[in-house]
DNA sequence: AAAAAAG
């Protein structure tokens, strides 16, 4: 059956068809309480009005409603538990039937995900019920007996028992001890994170100031650094046996007891270390002469410039595209390595000029698109990866948000496909039907999937190739179409993807290249397993490339299954936190918080805001209109259709404010962002970065804002080490002139780069650093997990 | 907590 058709005759589908529930039907949704898609007959409110600002003051959706004191008040908790609210009643019985399954909101008047669309019965009535929307739920303690008479069809139900007496054991709520929602009388739970057990191990650590200005003198200078050596072979001997990966015994004096962890920061009595180009053994960047790379480069024509021998960097120009970064002061890793066992080249950020993608090896007609797309020359990591793709090598490729890693993977893949298209005589044909997909491009988020396929689809047309997205949300009668009329990359998320294997519609057992994009993300929990059995569908020994602008460690677990002696790339001293983005940080009462983002959101410009829930994304963006500042969401409540409108709403100007969850974090690029906001502050340095990247891309300016309450700043503090930046807190109110506040801070800019990159040459310098980094990461979240 | 599947 066509899959974008409703079903002819019957009313089988009537709970999973949206038509249903579309404006202007008479019975629109659910008719029963409580059910997803739920609109009572009529209601004393009409549908669409949004609330005035006096009514969202009396239902604590306005600013200034009272905090607890000890609460952190994630303003996404009041809409659910409503037992603070101020001008409504707290008896629980004389409340209309309510959901506390957070994922249905059908009964929120106030509440809607639509911006456009005010109607929320209407916004979520076009879902598909859920099934097991009441069994799945836990025991829930308000009394049902009050309740409107349920009104659906209990004869479409039919293994389902009317009698309510014999359901006694689940609905007997009297029977637990009284469970309420308000808040003032819950117990032991406080979201003040000092007073939590676990946490407090950190207050005894010694000599840890959340004073940045105190801190044991750490010194910038490279020069009044002993002299460290980067030879590889004098360092101390260390394991590169896999088996050996968790074995920290050679390394030298590493403690994982935060008690004794002062001597790291003190990095004066490290072993002999120098960041002195001076004093190193003499280093090469004429590839030719490097000793022990494990694919010979030297048979391969040198394509480009940068690569003939003898060629020196003063034969290069300066950069036009990267602002100009005193490439004196500059450190450049030399064997710098990411990963265990993996050796990283790190690209020259001006060692681009003058190369061509031709030069790197891409074909005519790739070239000609890439220049339409505005793709001139290319960026550094794409200079670096483009030609060992094009190889055939496994890449792991390392490269700042907004530095043009789509197209360092998607460009390359395309040609890659037609050598070997041509290798197996096959090429020059039409597009054969069921032609099975080559190539496979796994992203994190639908959006990026989709932005991914905006870029690589016109560079695969150019060469006759196609491509088909492959991510949920929408019908996948379009997707599975495409895939039967032959599609050469499909491009898509884990969930859908997998889904069309089982259903044998998604065939990978061609696909031969295969790209994990924000890959140390897509190893994270959760996305991990998913994306090992996809690639485990794939053709065995396809060429494999990860790309993120934070890899790391965490990407192990793929490597060591799926990639054979990867070629690891980045360029060098290149760091998300230089440059181009000004951040700050505002320590804030948090009560103020929505109001903060207001005044700081009110200004021209694009404005990107996260928030680390979808439902604190929804009550700011309630907010901000309420200050007259055009504002849409973006997180995954929304349908899809929504989210793609939302986003592009961003895109084209029609709003300049997008609140969002860190759906958003990642990849996600829209032009001239010129401001984020924090709203809450992220709990991963590397979520931190990829969030900030959304600004400042392409070398652009670009500020960051992160609102912390008072009690986050040692938590922020350590987070920032993590991402190598290194700024100031400033405590701001709410009638201060933040906007001013925020310009204050450009002029610091400066002087906090040349910082922010002699930090990031050093832990990119060794593996132990980096590892330090990673670990320290591990271990905070262990302790905040207890 | 969020994200990723539901003809």
């Amino acid at each position: 059956m066509p899959k974008n058709k409703k079903p002819q005759g019957g009313r089988p589908a009537r709970n999973f068809d949206p038509s249903y529930a579309k404006a202007g039907s008479k019975k629109p949704g659910s008719r029963s309480a409580g059910h997803r898609g739920y609109r009572p007959e009529e209601t004393d409110s009409p549908a669409k009005t949004r609330w005035s600002r006096d009514e969202r003051v009396a239902a604590g959706r306005a600013p200034h409603r009272g905090e607890r004191e000890g609460r952190e008040p994630h303003d996404d908790r009041a809409p659910r538990a409503g037992g603070e609210r101020g001008g409504r009643s707290y008896d629980r019985n004389d409340r209309a039937p309510r959901s506390f399954d957070r994922n249905d909101r059908s009964d929120r008047a106030p509440r809607s995900s639509d911006r456009d669309d005010r109607g929320p019965r209407r916004e979520y009535g076009d879902r598909p019920a859920r099934p097991h929307y009441r069994e799945d739920r836990p025991a829930r303690s308000f009394d049902r007996d009050d309740r409107a008479p349920r009104r659906f069809d209990r004869d479409e139900r039919p293994a389902r028992s009317n009698d309510r007496d014999d359901r006694a054991p689940r609905r007997d709520r009297d029977d637990r001890p009284a469970r309420s929602y308000d808040r003032s009388d819950r117990p032991a739970r406080s979201f003040d994170r000092d007073d939590r057990a676990p946490r407090r191990e950190y207050g005894d650590r010694p000599a840890r100031s959340n004073d940045r200005s105190d801190r044991p003198a750490r010194s910038y200078d490279r020069s009044d650094r002993p002299a460290r050596s980067y030879d590889r072979s004098d360092r101390p001997a260390r394991s590169f046996d896999r088996n050996d990966r968790n074995d920290r015994s050679d390394r030298p004096a590493r403690s994982f007891d935060r008690d004794d962890r002062a001597p790291r920061r003190d990095r004066d009595d490290r072993p002999a270390r120098s960041f002195d180009r001076n004093d190193r053994p003499a280093r090469s960047f004429d590839r030719n002469d490097r000793p022990a790379r494990s694919f010979d480069r030297d048979d391969r024509a040198p394509r480009r410039d940068f690569e003939r021998p003898g060629f020196r960097d003063s034969e290069r120009r300066p950069s036009s595209f990267y602002p100009a970064k005193n490439t004196e002061a500059h450190f450049t890793p030399a064997d710098d390595v990411v990963l265990e066992r993996l050796e990283a080249d790190a690209i020259q950020a001006d060692a681009v000029d003058g190369v061509s993608f031709a030069d790197l090896g891409l074909g005519g007609n790739v070239v000609r698109v890439l220049k339409e797309l505005g793709a001139e020359s290319p960026f550094p990591i794409q200079a670096a990866t483009i030609p060992v793709v094009l190889e055939g090598r496994d890449v792991l490729g390392r490269g700042k948000t907004g530095s043009g890693k789509t197209i360092a993977f998607g460009a390359p893949t395309v040609e890659r496909l037609m050598t070997l298209w041509a290798e197996s005589g096959k090429s020059g044909g039409k597009r054969q039907m069921g032609r099975k997909p080559r190539a496979l491009i796994l992203a994190p988020t639908r959006e990026l999937a989709l932005q991914i396929d905006r870029t690589v689809q016109p560079i695969a047309q150019s060469v006759g190739l196609f491509t088909t997205q492959i991510y949920g949300g929408v019908p996948q009668g379009r997707q599975v179409g495409a895939l039967q009329r032959g599609v050469d990359i499909v491009i898509g998320t884990p969930g859908r993807m997998e889904d069309l294997i089982e259903q044998r519609r998604l065939d990978l057992s061609e696909v031969v290249i295969t790209v994990i994009d924000e890959a140390d993300h897509m190893c994270d929990l959760g996305f991990l397993e998913p994306v090992q059995r996809i690639i485990r569908h794939t053709a065995e020994g396809g060429q494999k490339l990860l790309f993120s602008a934070t890899l790391d460690q965490g990407v192990a677990t793929l490597v060591d299954e799926f990639l054979v002696e990867p070629a690891v790339h980045e360029v060098a001293g290149e760091d998300q936190a230089s440059s181009t983005i000004d951040h700050r940080v505002f320590v804030i009462e948090n009560r103020d918080k929505r109001d903060i983002v207001a005044e700081l959101a009110n200004r021209d410009g694009k404005t990107l805001v996260f928030s680390r829930t979808r439902a604190f994304a929804e009550d700011l963006t309630n907010h901000l209109e309420d200050y007259g500042i055009r504002a849409v969401a973006l997180h995954g409540d929304l349908n899809q259709s929504r989210r793609t409108r939302n986003l592009q709403q961003l895109t084209s100007g029609r709003v300049n404010v997008l609140v969002a969850t860190d759906v958003a974090a990642r990849g996600i690029h829209v032009d001239d962002i010129d401001l984020v906001i924090q709203a809450d502050a992220p709990d991963e340095y590397k979520t931190y970065l990829h969030r900030s990247g959304r600004t400042g891309r392409a070398g652009k300016q670009g500020r960051v804002v992160t609102l912390i309450p008072r009690n986050r700043q040692r938590r922020m503090n350590e987070l920032l080490d993590r991402a190598e930046i290194d700024i100031d807190f400033v405590d701001v109110r709410l009638g201060d002139d933040l906007l001013g506040e925020l310009e204050g801070g450009l002029a610091a800019v400066a002087a906090e780069v040349t910082e922010v990159e002699a930090e990031t040459v050093e832990v990119e310098a060794t593996e132990v650093e980096v590892v330090e980094v990673d670990a320290d990461n591990a271990e905070s979240d262990e302790v905040l997990a207890s």
